[in-house]
RNA sequence: GCAGAGAUGGCGGAGCGGCUGAACGCGCACGAUUCGAAAUCGUGUUAUGCAGGAAUGUAUACAAGGGUUCAAAUCCCUUUCUCUGCGCCA
């Protein structure tokens, strides 16, 4: 949600955002959004009005009434009674037009950053930087699942049947070294001065429409039945969820945060041979990162926090990218965003592994997020960014380092965490 | 989960239909005193929206939402949370 001040000072550039981002079908909302903003404040100048009449008058009923002045008081009563008929009229037409601006306020995208690449979609976003040489086998690398069966790390059959598509039980030395990667990640980020946080994965209904729209709960979401509860599909929602509504002290910020936790996602529509095995599951975990700090020190830690991703996947020694999004492909709420791609070998291209976006204040503003400090109560800015995310990440792994022999590599850094493993090897 | 008590400013805590945006105390800021400090004294000290160049005015907010009333921190209902006791449980 932008500043409905911008729009009110310069319309112009909110229109011209909305063309970058080639949603000219949005135009218009910037003049329903001034008109809905002019006619509020008309509304609200006369309800105040109508609400400062009725107080002095209540206050006159009191001192007749104190006075035993009877008649008198129920004349002014009456002239209380008159107003409020207008004022009820008028309070509804009020809540009426702000949550209609509000409807208007949400659908106008963020102000996006002028490094943004322009660009209709995904097909437009531009790759920045590289990092290791991608590689490419002699031999033929598999499918990731042919690999997780060879290894016997894998049983998706007996998940179809307790849970259905789209979950698996991990085994094995594949399952310890799932953990390995999330416990390396955390003392990674923890390395880096964040802190680390276990939050809740099940939050009430108000968070989760706070933080999505009604369509992404509705394709994303899974509900507790007969409770007011939903599961994360990402420890961001319960992470900024926790700032919902509040006023955080200059002193605090940065807050540097690293969560861990599940994630429950319906992923609905979702299909195609990529679909199968690990790619897109209904459960996953998940390191996260997350920066709440001040407008003037977002763009920097935006940069830090994607280039922490790729050191991570470096010091795993796979190679990964850096894909910056375009306009079009920007979601509504993000200024800038990127995705971190690890190399395939198999599909001799690169995949999202992990997605680093600046929300500047647009997700601060819609859920109250706000500091304060010398310059007064000001909104904070957001950022968020993937760590790693195991089952997905494991692909890239396998790929990776599969040897000839069938046995797969374990890079240095992961040793302790797998008792000094170097390598998982095929069973019979 | 059951029963009882409760939720008021940065903190403690009064108020329990109109004179309360909120007594009193602590804290904090500024000033006086002092060589300086402590102590003491004085003054000030909630936030947000709207209007205004500003001074300021006005509205709203006493956990959240709804209701009763001319008028709600105060009465009623719902929800959330906290404390105490009992129950249950890694």
């Amino acid at each position: 949600m932008i500043d409905i001040t911008l729009l009110r000072s310069d319309p112009e550039s909110v229109r011209e955002n909305i063309r970058k981002k080639f949603q000219h079908q949005k135009l218009p909302l910037v003049d329903e959004a001034l008109s809905l903003d002019s006619r509020r404040r008309a509304l609200q100048q006369e309800g105040d009005t109508l609400r400062a009449s009725r107080n002095t008058l209540s206050k006159q009923v009191g001192a007749l009434m104190r006075e035993k002045k009877r008649e008198e008081a129920e004349t002014v009563k009456a002239q209380v009674t008159a107003n409020a008929e207008r004022l009820a009229a008028v309070e509804a037409e009020t809540a009426e037009v702000e949550s209609k601006l509000k409807a208007v306020m949400m659908r106008i995208p963020n102000i996006i950053s002028k490094d943004t690449p322009i660009g209709k979609d995904d097909s437009e976003n531009v790759e920045r930087q590289r990092f290791l040489e991608p590689k490419t086998p002699e031999f033929e690398v598999p499918y990731h699942l042919d690999i997780l069966e060879k290894l016997a790390g894998i049983d998706i059959d007996s998940a179809r049947r307790t849970s259905g598509q789209g979950f698996y039980y991990l085994t094995g030395d594949i399952a310890r070294l799932h953990s390995a990667v999330l416990a390396y990640a955390r003392d990674f980020m923890i390395g880096k001065g964040f802190t680390y946080v276990i939050p809740p994965f099940m939050i009430r209904s108000d968070v989760v429409s706070g933080v999505m729209s009604f369509e992404e709960m509705d394709g994303m979401m899974y509900k507790i039945e007969g409770e007011d509860l939903y599961l994360i599909g990402t420890s961001e929602h319960s992470m900024i969820g926790r700032f919902m509504n509040t006023t955080l002290d200059e002193k605090q910020l940065p807050l540097t945060l690293t969560s861990y936790s599940p994630c429950f996602r319906k992923e609905k529509g979702a299909h195609g041979i990529e679909e199968r095995g690990i790619y897109r599951i209904h459960q996953f975990e998940k390191q996260e990162m997350i920066v709440i700090c001040k407008p003037e020190e977002s763009e920097s830690w935006y940069e830090k926090m994607w280039q922490y991703t790729v050191e991570l996947f470096v010091s795993m020694e796979i190679p990964v990218r850096q894909l910056e999004c375009c306009s079009g492909d920007l979601a509504d709420l993000k200024y800038r965003s990127c995705d971190v791609e690890a190399w395939s070998p198999r599909q001799q291209k690169y995949f999202e592994v992990g997605s680093c976006s600046n929300l500047t204040d647009a997700q601060a503003r819609r859920l109250g997020i706000r500091y304060k400090g010398e310059g007064g109560t000001k909104y904070a800015h957001t950022l968020n960014n993937t760590v790693v995310a195991p089952p997905r990440m494991l692909i890239a792994f396998l790929e990776n380092h599969l040897r000839a022999d069938g046995s797969v590599y374990i890079p240095e850094v992961l040793r302790p965490y797998m008792g000094g493993q170097k390598e998982i090897v095929p069973k019979k």
